[in-house]
This record gives C-alpha cells, sequence and structure tokens, in this order.
DNA sequence: AACTAAATTATAAGAATTATAATGTAGTAA
DNA sequence: TTACTACATTATAATTCTTATAATTTAGTT
C-alpha cells in the first residue's frame, strides 16, 4: 500500500542525512497518496492550508531531493511544468536474443506515449506493452570467448 | 534521404497558405540535416550566421507552425527547454482489443529506453518492440448503440 | 508594379524554476 | 535538558524559457 511505500521512503531519507521535517513529510505523503502527477506548484496548493507559511521553493527543494534519492521521478510532458510522481515498482522486461533470459527492468510507465496515441487515433487506450531485445552479460562474454 | 524528407516537408507548407521565407526554409533545413534533436537557442545559435538579424521568436513562431504542419515534433525530456526533431517514420501500432484493427500511431523511437536499460541491466540492447492497446473509435461507438 | 495577408523583428511580458541570504529547526551529543 | 551545528525553510530576487505585442518588411498574387 501507499502507506508502506511512504515509510519505506522514510526510511531511505533517514538513512542518508536528510531531515525530516513537517513540510517534507507532507510532501512526500501527498506523492505518495495521490493518483495524478501533480506539478509542483499543484503540491504547494495542495498543502497550503496545512503550511500557509510555506515557500514554493521548499516544495522544489524537497522535490530535488526526492528525485536524488531516486524515490520519485520528474515527467515532463509537452505542457510547461514537470509533474512529478511517486517511483513505483512497475516495470518492463529486457529480453536476451542469444539465451531466452528475461530480467526485469524498472522504468516509470510510458503514460506519455499512451495519452498521445489516445489523441492522435481516437482509440481509447487500455494498455501497452514494451520489451527491449538484446545480448545479456554472459551471452556477450561466451561469444568473445568464442571468437579467440 | 534528408533532401527529399525537406523537400516533401517545403511542398506540405505550400499546400497550405504558409509562406516559405529564407528564415523559415534554414530553420526546416537544419532540422533535417542535424542527427541532434536542438532546442530552439540552438537552431537560433546555428543560423545566427546567416541571418545576422533573426529574432529567437522567429525561431519559436516557425517551430509552432512545422508541429502544426506535423513535421517537426516537440520533445521534452527532463531538462529545461524542450528539444525539437522533424518527424521520421519510425511508428508503433495501437491495436484494438474489439476487432483486432491495427493503426499506425508515428512517435519517435524510444532510444532514452534503451539506452537507460542499456545502462541498467549490463545488456548490449538491440532492438525493443512497444505496442499499445485500446478500443477503436468504430468498438466504442457499437458499444454505446448496444447499451442503448 | 502594386496590393495584402502573412512573416519577421525588437522588445516587453509571462510563467516556471533556481539562487541568495536571513531565519528557523531537526538531530545529536554534552 | 540544553546547546550546538548543519541542514531546511522562508521571502525575495534573479534566471531561463517561451509567448505576446506592435511596427516594419516581405512573399505570393493580381
Amino acid at each position: 500500500m501507499a502507506s508502506e511505500r511512504l515509510q519505506d521512503a522514510v526510511d531511505s531519507l533517514k538513512s542518508t542525512k536528510v531531515r525530516m521535517t513537517p513540510q517534507r513529510h507532507a510532501i512526500l505523503e501527498f506523492l505518495f497518496e495521490t493518483m495524478t502527477h501533480p506539478t509542483a506548484d499543484e503540491i504547494y496548493k495542495a498543502l497550503e492550508g496545512k503550511f500557509p507559511n510555506m515557500s514554493v521553493a521548499t516544495v522544489y527543494n524537497n522535490l530535488r531531493v526526492f528525485k536524488e534519492v531516486g524515490i520519485v521521478k520528474e515527467l515532463s510532458y509537452g505542457d510547461s511544468s514537470s509533474r512529478f510522481d511517486s517511483v513505483t515498482n512497475s516495470h518492463y522486461h529486457i529480453i536476451c536474443n542469444d539465451c531466452g533470459k528475461i530480467v526485469d527492468f524498472h522504468y516509470p510507465a510510458l503514460d506519455e506515449v499512451e495519452t498521445l496515441a489516445e489523441h492522435v487515433t481516437n482509440f481509447q487506450v487500455q494498455s501497452h506493452r514494451m520489451e527491449i531485445y538484446g545480448t545479456c552479460p554472459e551471452c556477450m562474454s561466451k561469444q568473445s570467448i568464442a571468437h579467440d
């Protein structure tokens, strides 16, 4: 659940020298609860009831910290301002063309592609799949040995 | 080749009421020749030798026109300013879950995902595939009739 | 050659984000 | 608990990217 992921995020922040302030916690909480991908300003407005004196800079500063620690991802769609999303476990697969091995590859969902496809084709998009193909490190070293 | 695609672009512009000015042509030419995805400012700087009096606004104006006609695509990666790319023929497919219809969906190649996957997994990436699934407009209207 | 709508230019304005400096506070350790 | 110190927050100014405006120029047509 969101609350567990939030706790994990708080823990991973504490393991570094990042301090837990009320504002910081509230921003995190909001990011993990919301299903949307809010802009910095939307986060700011959502929390100004709780923190009337909070500065927009605080939101930006914290989002940068969260990005550095890897618990938040910045997404830029076409529009003017960036959107922020707590990193989920969504992932894709990368598949070895030689041995068939499948490795998980974590990457935020390609929402932008879905949105654009929806607009361009007038389909009602439900899902997408993406796979990456290549040669795994083991098969690469086997190849180089065989060539020796 | 780039020159053919450029000519196509010029033709498709002429077929509308868009006039062909030297600045406009130079911006187009630059976009079709370069392999990079330049920012508006990079285009401006690249052409200020040829057009010392050109305004940045001209670059932005033209990029908007090109986008509207569909010969240029705006890409926003994480960084501050948008990048622009002449539209190539690379495309993906969107597939209807009801009737199986496949429609081409033009979108610049997801190079960023490949690059990231390569770094994270140490695979040597060769290719990727992506498909989008949804309901086509025809099947959607059939559904809404059936529900009446 | 003249006309007109569109394009360019220079500049100002707007919006998003970052930098700065002063003040406040979390976490630690005496 | 108190005091300390490095990190955070705040308020504001500054920057950067992009768009709007108004005057001037020009492409394409008659």
